[in-house]
RNA sequence: GCUGGUGUGGCGGAACUGGUAGACGCAGUGGACUCAAAAUCCACCGGUCGCAAGGCCGUGGGGGUUCGAUUCCCUCCACCAGCACCA
C-alpha cells in the first residue's frame, strides 16, 4: 500500500490475482444454497457505455455480497452476438460480421475486466458461435415436433430500414424497436411460435412473479391482453330480407347489449367484403378500401379518431330482434382482433356511438343505468336491461351469461376469449443470424433438417449489400442441399431467426455452456434455475422477458427445466442521462463541448436543453474508458451505486464522480495513516460493555454500520444508503482519529476499534469497490482475499442502547429534548419530559390532558 | 382517454410499522494549513422574522382522520412511463 492511491495499478493487480486464483468459479453443481444472478448480456457494440457499467455493477454487489455471505453463486457472462448492427455496419464499411464480431466481443471483455466484475469467465458463451446457435435449431425442431414451430402466410411487419420482419412486440409507436423507422405492413411467408398457445399460463404465472416490478407485469398482462366475451353470427340477407345463406362472425364482450345491436361494421380487409357488397355499392366501397389498405396501421389509427365508413349494401338479422340491420365497413375495424368484425351497439359503446352519430344510424338504448343516461355520449356501464325480449328486467352482469346461453343453444353464438398476443414470428431476412433448419422440397414441402446433420452452419459471406432479399438466397452452396426425406435437389431455408430466440433461453446454457450432447444438462439445471435475481432495462418488459418466460415453459413441458418461471426476482434498472443540447431551427444535437457560450456553435441560436438518455445520436454520451482511466474502476462503480436507487434513472455528474473518488481516497488516507497501528492485528472482539465515552459510541456506530448496510444490500436493495452508512461511519472514524492525534495515544480498546473498523469497512465496501478493499485488506495483513472473507456480524450487544434521547413535544411541536436510561419507566420518562424547561415554557398557565409516550421516541404533552 | 408511477432544500437523494423531516453526497460560505494556490482537515449550509435567545412557516395545492401525517383517506394539479379505436 502507498501514500497515494493508484487505482491501474492496484486495480490490474488485483484483477489478476482473482483469475490466476480462479475465485469466481461456480462449481458444475452447487452443493450448498445456491445464488444465481444474472444481468442481461450485451451485443457486443465494441464498447462498453455507462448504462452497462450500471447494469453490471449492481450485479457484481449482488454476487459479491451473497459469496462472502457463503452461497454458492452463478455469476455469468456471454455475448448476444448475432444481429443487425455487424451487418448494418458491414453494409457500410465492408467488415463482415464474422470478422468484427470476435474482435468486438474481445474489446468489451478486456473492459468488463477493467471495470473488476466478478464472472465466472470460464461459462462466456457467445450466441454466434455453432456451439450455441446449434442448440437453436435444435430447439427449432423441438418444438416443431411439438407443433410449437410453423409456417404462415402473413400480414408482417417490415422494417424498410433494417430490411426485416419485425414482431408485434418489436414495434413501438408503429416504429422499429432498433432503428426507429415506421414500419409497414407487408404478406409474406414467415416461420411462428405458437406462443398464443401458452397465453394462459403465462397471465396466470404473472401472479408467481411477486418479485418482479409491478409495472413489468402490468405491462406483460396488458400485451398479452385477455378479454372474455362470446362470438355470434349474424345470417346476412339482401336488400329485400332474402338470405344469402352468408354468415358474418363477430366477437364481442358484451352480448347483454345485443337488443341495441343497429349495425354490424367489417374490418375494409374482410374476406367477405367482395362478396356481399351491392353494384350500388361497389365504386365507394372499392375507393374506401383502397384508402384504407394505402396508410400504415399508424396512419389509419393515428387520425385522432375519427371515425370514416362506408355502407356495403348488404343486410344482416340481428339473432336476438330477428330485425334487419345494415352492413358497413369501418376504419376503426381491425381486421386482426377477434373475427375482424363487430356489432355495433351505439347506445353503449363509444365508438360505435361516434360512428352512428355521423352517418345517422339508430341508436337504441337497452341498458339502463341507475341514474340517468348521459348526455351525448355512450352509457358504457352497468344497469338493468331493457327492450331486451325475455332478458328485460334482468341485471347486465346476469343476461351476459344468458344470452350467450340462448345463443349457443340457438346455434348462433358461443363463449370466447380473445387474446392481444399474437404469434411470435421468428424469420428474419438477413445474413447475421441462426439458419432456419429446414429445406424446401418441391414434393415434400418444408422438411426439418435432421438432428444429425446439425449444426446448419451459417456460410462465409463476406460482402454485403443493402437488398430486400435474405443474404443467404444468394449462396448457392448454401441453398442447394437434398431433400432429407426424398433425397431431390432441393433448396435451404434462407432466412434465420430473430436474435431474440438467442436470449430466450441462455440463461439455462451458462449452466453447463460446453455441453456437445446437449443444450444443457438438466440435472445441474435443477439445481441452480431458476435465477435468483435478474437484472437489466426495463425497456424489455415486453420484448425479451415475454420470449423468455415463454421459452421457458416449453423448456418445462419438454421436461428440462422444473419450474415454472426462469426468474424469482426481476430488478429493472434506470437508464443513465445526461443533459443534450439542441437547435431549436435545425434540430441537430451538440456535444456540451461543441456549444459555444451555451449556443449552437453556427446560428449562435440558444440550444434546447433537455435531459436524455446517453447516446451517441444525442451526442451526450459519457466514455466510461476515459473515466476508468482518470478515476479508477471503484470510483466508476461507486459513483454509479450512490447516486440513486437502481430502479432510477442517473443523472451523470462529474461533480459526483468526485465525490465518490474523494471517499475511496479518504477511506484510504486514513489507512495508509495508521497502517503501522493496525497491520498484522486481526479483527478484535471488544466488550462493549466495558466501553465508554466516544469509543463506546464509535462501538455501537461500527456495529450498526454492519447492520444498515445488509439489510440496504439484502433487502431494499438500496446501495446508496449502504454507501451512505460507510461514508457516515468513516466520518467517525475520522473524528475519533483525527490526524492531529498522536499515534501513541491510540493504545488498549481504542487500537481494537480501530483496527476494527478496518476490518469491518473493507468488508462491508467490498461488493461495490472491490480493489480498494483488496489492497487495504492485505496492508492490514490478511492472507486471503476479502472477497471470499466471510460478511461481517453485528455485535448485538453493542446494537443496545443505554441511554435514549426522546424528544419532547407540546401539542405536537418539537420543543425540546430528555435523556433517560434505556431501561426507565414509564414514569420517569413522563417526569423527566415534564421537567424539560423549553417544554414546561409552552406550556405553562394550560391544563394538561394527556402525556403520550411512544417507547425510545419521544413524549407529546397535549395541553388544553 | 386508460393503466402504472413520481412529486421532499440550489441539486442527487434519506426517513423503520403514523412518532425529532432533510441522513449521506454535490454545489456554496467561512476557518485552519500554505509564501501562495491546489489538495486536505474542521465548521456552517430549507425559508422567514430577530442583535440574540427564540418564534413562525415548510415534504406539489386544498381538505380530512389523529395527541402527532412526507407516511393513511378524499380531492385537485403537474410531470414521467407504458398502452391506446382490442369490439
Amino acid at each position: 500500500m502507498n501514500e497515494t492511491y493508484n487505482p491501474a495499478e492496484i486495480e490490474a493487480k488485483w484483477q489478476e490475482r482473482w483469475e490466476r486464483e480462479q475465485v469466481f468459479r461456480a462449481p458444475d453443481r452447487p452443493d450448498g444454497e445456491k445464488f444465481y444472478v444474472l444481468e442481461m448480456f450485451p451485443y457486443p457494440s465494441g464498447d462498453l457505455h455507462m448504462g452497462h457499467v450500471r447494469n453490471y455493477s449492481i450485479g457484481d454487489v449482488m454476487s459479491r455480497f451473497y459469496r462472502m455471505n457463503g452461497r454458492q453463486v452463478l455469476h455469468p457472462m456471454g455475448f448476444d452476438s448475432f444481429g443487425l448492427p455487424a451487418e448494418n455496419a458491414a453494409v457500410k464499411d465492408g467488415v463482415p460480421p464474422q470478422i468484427r464480431t470476435p474482435k468486438n466481443i474481445e474489446r468489451v471483455r478486456a473492459q468488463m475486466k477493467a471495470l473488476g466484475f466478478d464472472y465466472d469467465w470460464s461459462r462466456e458463451i457467445a450466441t454466434h458461435t455453432p456451439e450455441y446457435y446449434r442448440w437453436n435449431q435444435w430447439f427449432f425442431l423441438r418444438m416443431w415436433e411439438r407443433g410449437i414451430v410453423y409456417r404462415r402466410q402473413a400480414a408482417v411487419n417490415w422494417c424498410p430500414k433494417d430490411l426485416t420482419v419485425l414482431a408485434n412486440e418489436q414495434v413501438f409507436d408503429g416504429r422499429c424497436w432498433r432503428c426507429d423507422t415506421l414500419v409497414e405492413q407487408k404478406s409474406i411467408p414467415e416461420w411462428a411460435f405458437r406462443i398464443t398457445r401458452y397465453a394462459q399460463s403465462l397471465l396466470d404465472d404473472l401472479a408467481l412473479l411477486k418479485e418482479w416490478p409491478d409495472r413489468i407485469t402490468t405491462m406483460q398482462e396488458h400485451w398479452i391482453g385477455r378479454s372474455e366475451g362470446c362470438e355470434l353470427d349474424f345470417s346476412l340477407v339482401n336488400a329485400a330480407g332474402q338470405p344469402t345463406g352468408q354468415t358474418v362472425r363477430v366477437f364481442t364482450t358484451r352480448p347483454d347489449t345485443t337488443f341495441g345491436c343497429t349495425f354490424v361494421v367489417l374490418a375494409p380487409e374482410h374476406p367477405l367484403v367482395n362478396q356481399i357488397t351491392t353494384p350500388e355499392q361497389r365504386a365507394d366501397v372499392i375507393a374506401f378500401v383502397a384508402r384504407m389498405k394505402d396508410m400504415t396501421r399508424e396512419e389509419r389509427l393515428q387520425e385522432g379518431g375519427v371515425k370514416e365508413g362506408v355502407p356495403t349494401g348488404a343486410y344482416a338479422i340481428n339473432p336476438f330482434t330477428g330485425e334487419k340491420i345494415p352492413v358497413w365497413l369501418a376504419n376503426f375495424v381491425l381486421a386482426g382482433y377477434g373475427a375482424g368484425a363487430v356489432m355495433s351497439v351505439p347506445a353503449h359503446d363509444q365508438r360505435d356511438y361516434e360512428f352512428a352519430r355521423k352517418y345517422g344510424l339508430p341508436i337504441r338504448v337497452v341498458i339502463q343505468p341507475v341514474g340517468e343516461l348521459p348526455a351525448d355520449q355512450a352509457w358504457t356501464g352497468p344497469g338493468t336491461m331493457v327492450a331486451s325480449g325475455e332478458f328485460t328486467g334482468l341485471s347486465n352482469d346476469e343476461g351476459k351469461f344468458r344470452m350467450i346461453d340462448a345463443a349457443e343453444q340457438g346455434g348462433f353464438g358461443k363463449r370466447s376469449i380473445q387474446w392481444h398476443l399474437r404469434d411470435w414470428g421468428f424469420s428474419r431476412q438477413r445474413y447475421w443470424g441462426t439458419p432456419i433448419p429446414v429445406i424446401h422440397c418441391e414434393g415434400c414441402g418444408p422438411v426439418p433438417v435432421p438432428d444429425d446433420q446439425l449444426p446448419v452452419l451459417l456460410p462465409n459471406i463476406t460482402a454485403f449489400k443493402s437488398v430486400g432479399d435474405a443474404p443467404l438466397g444468394r449462396v448457392p452452396e448454401f441453398v442447394n442441399a437434398p431433400c432429407p426425406k426424398c433425397g431431390q435437389p432441393a433448396r435451404r431455408e434462407v432466412e434465420t431467426m430473430d436474435t431474440f430466440v438467442d436470449s430466450a433461453w441462455y440463461y439455462a446454457r451458462f449452466i453447463s455452456p460446453r455441453d456437445d450432447k446437449h443444450p444443457f444438462d438438466v440435472e445441474a439445471a435443477r439445481q441452480w434455475l431458476p435465477i435468483d435475481l435478474y437484472i437489466g432495462g426495463p425497456e424489455h418488459a415486453v420484448m425479451h422477458l415475454l420470449y423468455f418466460r415463454f421459452w421457458h415453459k416449453v423448456m418445462r413441458e419438454m421436461g428440462l427445466v422444473f419450474t415454472p418461471e426462469p426468474a424469482a426476482k426481476l430488478l429493472t434498472q434506470g437508464m443513465v442521462v445526461a443533459p443534450a443540447y439542441r437547435s431549436p431551427s435545425s434540430g441537430k444535437w451538440w456535444s456540451r463541448e461543441e456549444l459555444k457560450d451555451g449556443r449552437d456553435p453556427e446560428t449562435g441560436e440558444e440550444v434546447i436543453v433537455t435531459i436524455e438518455k446517453m447516446s451517441k445520436s444525442k451526442r451526450n454520451g459519457v466514455d466510461p474508458l476515459a473515466m476508468l482511466q482518470r478515476y479508477g474502476a471503484d470510483t466508476l462503480r461507486l459513483f454509479c451505486l450512490f447516486a440513486t436507487p437502481p430502479e432510477k434513472d442517473v443523472e451523470w455528474s462529474e461533480h459526483g464522480v468526485e465525490g465518490a473518488h474523494r471517499f475511496i481516497q479518504r477511506v484510504w488516507r486514513l489507512a495508509y495513516r495508521n497502517l503501522e497501528l493496525a497491520r498484522g492485528q486481526p479483527f478484535t472482539p471488544v466488550d462493549h460493555a466495558s466501553l465508554t465515552g466516544a469509543a463506546r459510541d464509535f462501538n455501537a456506530r461500527l456495529h450498526q454500520a454492519i447492520d444498515r448496510v445488509t439489510t440496504c444490500i439484502a433487502g431494499q436493495q438500496q446501495y446508496n444508503t449502504a454507501i451512505a452508512a460507510c461514508m457516515e461511519l468513516t466520518n467517525e472514524a475520522y473524528a475519533l482519529f483525527p490526524e492531529s492525534r498522536g499515534r501513541e495515544t491510540i493504545t488498549g480498546p481504542e487500537r481494537a476499534l480501530l483496527v476494527n473498523y478496518f476490518d469491518v469497512v473493507t468488508r462491508l465496501l467490498a461488493p461495490m469497490a472491490p480493489h480498494l478493499c483488496e489492497e487495504i485488506w492485505a496492508a492490514l495483513g490478511r492472507d486471503a482475499l476479502v472477497c471470499v472473507a466471510p460478511w461481517p456480524k453485528a455485535d448485538p450487544a453493542a446494537l443496545v442502547k443505554s441511554e435514549v434521547t426522546y424528544a419532547v413535544q407540546v401539542n405536537g411541536k418539537l420543543r425540546g429534548e430528555i435523556r433517560v436510561s434505556a431501561d426507565a419507566s414509564r414514569e420517569r420518562i413522563e417526569q423527566a419530559a415534564l421537567a424539560e424547561p423549553a417544554a414546561l415554557r409552552h406550556r405553562e398557565g394550560k391544563e394538561i390532558k394527556r402525556v403520550i409516550v411512544v417507547p425510545n421516541r419521544l413524549v407529546n404533552i397535549v395541553v388544553g
